[in-house]
DNA sequence: GTCGCTTGCCAC
DNA sequence: AAACGTGGCAAGCGAC
């Protein structure tokens, strides 16, 4: 579908305007047209938009926003087909916030979803969407802006005039651009998976709003955190500047003095170097190695956590992450600035670590977090698309599921939670999800090799529905791959397209699973939102979800909560969900009435 | 000074 | 035959 025959325009006339609107009300062979917003920055709060543009196959129109803001809103009112942008959002929410035109959610579409939902494993970017399905020669575009913008030196997104030919006319191939690539994958995605598209822009929305109400700092607490772990972390590195001359963040010098010290380093890092992570410190009993491991933790809380509560808050003490419900190739979601899925969990061996999730609180006075996760989802799903007997069975039935699948693993009715055992099990089976070899199993489980390949050889005896599971997605994969070109699975509540990446069509399994249970979720934020909990919601954590509800709402928002979670009808097994309560992250007791 | 790469480390 | 998956982020360091 290449790009002859197109126009583009610059509103500058009240002419202009006329011919505009004649094209507007031109019958076309699509049932929509695209849009697309040029702002000075990314920051919704602190940034405008300067330039809107609409598009069809054949013209785009871009307008400077000060001059024809209600040429645009006009557009937005009176067109009476859906609208196509890539990455919308964005786009959406800047024109609500900076231009206060509200368009309906449900006449919104989005390449960029389109495009993850075909090809999870590319960029959906729209150069290189663009590139490949539209023209080549569009990805120049960008090039010869970036060019011109360089050449004057000032300019900036926020500065360059509108009239300006190069920045006009990008603006304006860019909604053409955009309406093509719909005019591609519209179809296709609708004939393929139209399910896992229609979640993801419902879930878009909810998501947005999560992204406005924020999580809430205990400001004072993080920064007397701070504070005290910095002091640790500029104190020990002045000692081990003095003692030993090397720069506490320079992992070459510090192995040169271990080195000196007699000690040697075996384990090498990937790019062939001798490592120094915590796992060789920990083996080092000198002074140095161990002031380096404590000043490494102290400092990742502080300067990956405690510095973005402290110095990113807003009037009200809350942060507001981006939360990005299509950042992965399986469809799980992730987070940024700061990304709030991997705050540390309280552990032994890292003290300090308790610190970071306590001081995420409620915001209200008498208010409380609720976090409802799910119970070992992964597994559940693992028992599920393998329809194995045995592993269904280890869920219906009452008690543990790891308890139940140890006393058939070693042949003991009397094994009990506390079994030191219960652990062993658990590591071989997400290590059988991963697809890890025995070899990764024993480390990660802390086994030899031979007791690795016994739980292994174990497991499959009990559980043979496992095996041809993993078998029968890889006969799959490989026959796709022979016919199609293209290692693929799809996912059985959406028909989402799995994609094996650099040969390694194992992780198929690991993506179904993992995709499935991100989906899940997906639909269970969907489902909170429709029993009134959307505007409480915090934060996804992909089996999780935390929410900040005023005390009076606790009672039902949990029980609102735990029916939106639990489900008996998707799966063969049933998914379940347990609440926990506290007024911080990190201190939180399982609900009870 | 900025950029990109490497190393290491946090979560599910 | 060979093989743990998905992410975000900060510091150090060499290159431009």
């Amino acid at each position: 579908m290449p790009l002859t025959d197109v126009q583009l325009h610059y509103i500058d006339s009240l002419e202009e305007v006329m011919n505009f609107k004649r094209w507007l009300g031109e019958r076309r062979e699509i049932n929509f047209i695209s849009s697309d917003t040029e702002t000075s920055g990314l920051s919704l709060e602190n940034d405008r938009v300067r330039m809107i543009q609409f598009g069809d196959l054949h013209h785009g129109w871009a307008m400077a926003r000060d001059e024809w803001l209600g040429v645009a809103r006009d557009t937005f009112k009176t067109y009476e087909g859906d609208f196509v942008f890539h990455n919308a959002p964005f786009d959406v929410g800047f024109l609500r916030d900076s231009c206060q035109i509200n368009i309906p959610t449900h006449r919104v579409r989005c390449t960029m979803v389109r495009s993850k939902v075909l090809e999870p494993h590319m960029s959906a970017a729209l150069k290189q969407q663009a590139t490949r399905y539209v023209d080549a020669v569009a990805a120049g575009s960008q090039k010869k802006l970036d060019e011109a913008l360089g050449a004057r030196g000032a300019w900036t997104w926020g500065t360059v005039p509108c009239e300006f030919e190069p920045y006009w006319s990008y603006a304006a191939l860019d909604a053409v651009l955009t309406a093509h690539l719909e005019a591609h994958h519209g179809p296709l995605v609708e004939a393929e998976a139209p399910k896992a598209y229609d979640l993801e822009m419902t879930v878009y929305w909810v998501i947005e709003r999560m992204e406005r109400y924020g999580a809430h700092i205990d400001v004072k607490y993080a920064r007397e955190k701070y504070d005290a772990f910095t002091r640790y972390v500029e104190e020990s590195a002045d000692w081990i500047l003095r003692t030993y001359g090397v720069k506490a963040g320079s992992n070459a010098a510090i192995i040169g003095v271990l080195t000196e010290a007699g000690y040697r380093f075996n384990k090498m890092t990937q790019g062939g170097a001798q490592a120094l992570d915590k796992e060789v410190l920990g083996d080092i009993d000198h002074p140095l190695a161990q002031t380096v491991l404590q000043r490494r933790q102290l400092q990742k809380l502080t300067s990956t956590y405690l510095s973005h509560f402290i110095n990113e808050v807003d009037a009200s003490d809350c942060i507001h992450p981006s939360i990005n419900s299509l950042g992965t190739r399986t469809s799980r979601m992730s987070m940024s600035d700061p990304n709030l899925q991997n705050l540390p969990r309280k552990s032994e061996n890292n003290p300090g670590a308790d610190t970071i999730r306590n001081s995420i609180t409620t915001r209200y006075d008498g208010g409380r977090l609720l976090m409802c996760d799910f119970d070992q989802i992964e597994m559940r799903l693992l028992a599920h698309l393998s329809a194995d007997h045995g592993l269904i069975e280890a869920f219906r039935s009452e008690g543990d599921f790891f308890v139940n699948v140890a006393r058939q693993m070693f042949d003991d009715p009397e094994f009990k939670k506390s079994d030191p055992r219960r652990q062993l099990v658990k590591n071989s089976q997400y290590a059988q999800i991963y697809g890890a070899g025995i070899p990764k199993f024993a480390k990660t489980a802390g086994v030899t090799e031979d007791v690795a390949r016994a739980v292994f050889n174990r497991l499959h005896q009990l559980y043979p529905g496992v095996r041809k599971f993993q078998k029968s997605v890889d006969e799959v994969a490989w026959g796709r791959f022979n016919t199609e070109g293209q290692a693929y699975v799809r996912s059985p509540l959406t028909n989402r397209r799995h994609v094996a990446d650099g040969g390694k069509v194992y992780a198929l399994v690991n993506y179904l699973i993992q995709g499935t249970a991100a989906e899940v979720l997906k639909m269970k934020i969907l489902a909170a939102d429709a029993a009134g909990l959307g505007d409480y919601l915090v934060v996804p954590v992909h089996d999780e979800l935390i929410i900040d509800v005023p005390g009076d709402m606790v009672t039902d928002a949990a029980h609102a909560l735990l029916k939106s979670m639990n489900d008996t009808e998707l799966f063969s097994v049933p998914i379940t969900a347990s609440v926990s309560v506290g007024e911080r992250w990190g201190s939180k007791e399982a609900w009870s009435e």
